[in-house]
DNA sequence: TATAAAACCGGAAATTATCCGGAATTTTGG
DNA sequence: CCAAAATTCCGGATAATTTCCGGTTTTATA
């Protein structure tokens, strides 16, 4: 972070608010040449920085119409439990995050599905028969007011 | 959705998984014509099925190293406390997302942070200082198992 | 201040995006 | 089932962009 410097920084931010900025439009935007922009560029995804560009789709146009939080406590907590759980759901497609967490519950996923009968699928079928489940607490989201991909910087 | 056929599909798909693919790249997988890859695409953005594409970088390497879920709880339900929340919240930089919940809490915020420390300060001096708000649960990432951008389609 | 290293640039060549006219395919209406 | 209409698809021409290179300028170092 620290080996970043301001045109790095700022072409970074460009290039989280839109991936698909040529780099003539970059170098208008920075007062560099194309050159130099394309260099930075190549370091950033080189060095890491830049992980990949994604197209980010409407979900409820792609028939994601319902997010839910779903908050998993399982029973005990040697690696090998905690592995196998990570394990087995991560496979699930409905499954788009899935993070161990401090406190009262040990992972949260988010889960996007169609609708309500589908998560329903998903939970009997699918989450619930995963192995040393102590509970489930599921939340949804009833509206979303921001969903951001780019960090301030 | 519905008027997506299985080229549209298998576009988005891709894009979804890189933004940068070139359309003769993409040409090349569907067995299809650049023309034509290009005029499903043009169609996919102008319909709204892609909304945008962006850079995703390493959060570990700008100085983002915690994530933290926070619940929030309001006293009161009325439109207006409601608005006001969601208008003020999203204002912090820190807030990469926010939603509007179902159950026994109102909103539940994804916040990017340097550290312990930087969320502390977030806590302290922003969020807890909105009005109507009755409690705030906080839960930190240890780890990420999982963090997809692209549904399953 | 001399030297080395790094950043920067313009321009050339390779690659890609974009547009167009027309062919092929699918849909529609009788 | 067929003919007309609409849509999808394609190859090729042109505009735009990416990529690379040699050389200049700027910055860092001793």
């Amino acid at each position: 972070m620290t080996d970043l410097d301001n045109l790095d920084l700022e072409i970074l931010r460009l290039l989280q608010k839109d991936a698909l900025l040529t780099n003539k439009e970059i170098s208008f935007k920075t007062r560099k040449s194309i050159a130099t922009i394309h260099e930075r560029i190549r370091r950033l995804k080189e060095q890491g920085y830049i992980e990949r560009s994604v197209a980010i789709l409407n979900r409820k146009k792609i028939n994601k119409g319902l997010i839910a939080f779903s908050q998993v406590l399982l029973n005990d907590h040697t690696i090998s439990t905690l592995a196998k759980f990570e394990e087995d759901v991560i496979k699930f497609p409905e499954v788009m995050e899935c993070f161990q967490m401090t406190g009262t519950f040990d992972f949260i996923l988010r889960i996007a599905t169609s609708d309500m009968d589908a998560y329903h699928q998903f939970y009997r079928h699918k989450l619930a028969t995963l192995p040393n489940i102590t509970s489930i607490q599921s939340f949804f989201v009833l509206s979303e007011t921001k969903s951001d991909t780019a960090y301030p910087i």
